[in-house]
DNA sequence: ATTAAATATATTGTTGACAATATTGATTAA
DNA sequence: TTAATCAATATTGTCAACAATATATTTAAT
């Protein structure tokens, strides 16, 4: 339990200094559960009234959420919650695959045998895990998202952790949410992600970064399926 | 000169309906062209003054720079011009050589013959520049965005058409221009243009993503030495 | 003289009112 | 009945004043 904790909602861990922040995490959090229904419409006032801010801070909230794409905006026009489609979760995933591939690559070069050995551990954990509560998708989920957001980490490249983390992985956790838990896959991620370990402990940059590839387009397959069967 | 026009300062042309977005672009053009200095305090309603607008839309504005990496913003202390150092522009190219790889590999799956055609023909008109005005530097290497900007385009990922364009080569620009324009290298870029369209010609995914991928990285690699030399 | 506390100033955050634009519904002409 | 025009309404954009927070300055104590 020791090492880097998990990042589940970190921004929400310490108070934002700001209304609008906070509202910016309110509303994330509404879209992503679904209370605030995909396509549907944003009134500026309405909302306001049911955060109970005025407009000014739900402006820059709105501004922050078109800016991580969970909402689209049309100047003079109004704003609507983004609606999830095929096409733009195979451009998320695209863009997930070459991403995070250039982090592995990075973080084969750079993490620390200190950090390759905790996320060593963490892998264990998610070993023990699976075997105990084999069903629980979510916990298996999120310890997925806590590997995937290490390696961004150790990569050491902020550009790539911030839309990583602050954009994708969000409209990711949207589309799961949104569709219903996708299938467990426990097992298999695991040993893809023990492979991917096991050739950043071996510096091996070339492989890392084909490795995590494979695995996230080998994710996307599964997805694009299940978001087939349900949209067309 | 048919076919997709050159995309300088695409978001200008149509004057933008609201004042938030006018003065971003503004602001936008200053920085890059280091009238606003790099690191330089914002103060609200200083700039509200000298753009004669009030603080509400500058504030809009401020926020929209801040989404594209221009300025720096820490809630109730204040913003700030970026300042572009070693470190920044490696994660930068970092992430240009992934994405704009990602891109290269699906604009060979999915350019249609026209496009190819055409963008042919944009090389051509390059080699023509480069033994005209040998020298001219600035039209070369927008040409050179020109190029890489019709790849994004043909990928058809908007997510990476985006960051693309509206964020990194918005810092690569500042960065080149504050740095005083980079060696032309023009003739090999040309050259790597060439192999990239033929791969991508020849529907050759791979190729095309390993071209592009060693293209970037070389230009980084003169990139860093100039900066190096700069900076430290 | 140096540090700490307190005060004053500057700057950002928030609010409600007003202006400009878009959308809706009613009215009229074909 | 349909299409087009106009008025009425709703919604977003802009502004200026006020509140909260941080920064700078002064004062007091050691």
């Amino acid at each position: 339990m020791t090492g880097t904790p998990s990042i589940v909602n970190t921004e929400e861990l310490h108070e934002s200094p700001t209304l609008a922040l906070r509202t910016f995490d309110s509303i994330k959090s509404d879209i992503i559960n679904g209370e605030l229904a995909q396509g549907s419409k944003i009134v500026e006032s309405d909302l306001a009234l049911k955060y109970g801010i005025s407009r000014g801070p739900l402006r820059e909230a709105i501004h922050r959420l078109e800016r991580i794409k969970l909402i689209v905006r049309i100047p003079h026009a109004g704003s609507r919650v983004i609606t999830l489609d095929t096409r733009m979760m195979e451009d998320i995933y695209n863009a997930r695959e070459s991403l995070e591939g250039m982090a592995a690559r990075l973080a084969a070069r750079l993490m620390s045998d200190a950090e390759i050995e905790s996320l060593s551990k963490l892998l264990d954990q998610h070993a023990a895990a699976i075997s105990e509560t084999d069903g629980k998708a979510y916990f298996q989920r999120e310890g997925d998202i806590d590997f995937h957001y290490r390696i961004a980490v150790a990569s050491q490249n902020q550009w790539i952790l911030e839309k990583l983390n602050g954009e994708l992985y969000q409209l990711i956790r949207m589309c799961r949410h949104q569709s219903g838990q996708f299938p467990s896959r426990a097992q298999t991620a695991l040993e893809q992600h023990r492979q991917i370990a096991a050739a950043i402990a071996r510096r091996d940059e070339e492989l890392a970064e084909i490795l995590m590839r494979r695995h996230i387009s080998g994710a996307w397959e599964i997805v694009k399926t299940i978001l087939e069967d349900q949209y067309d």
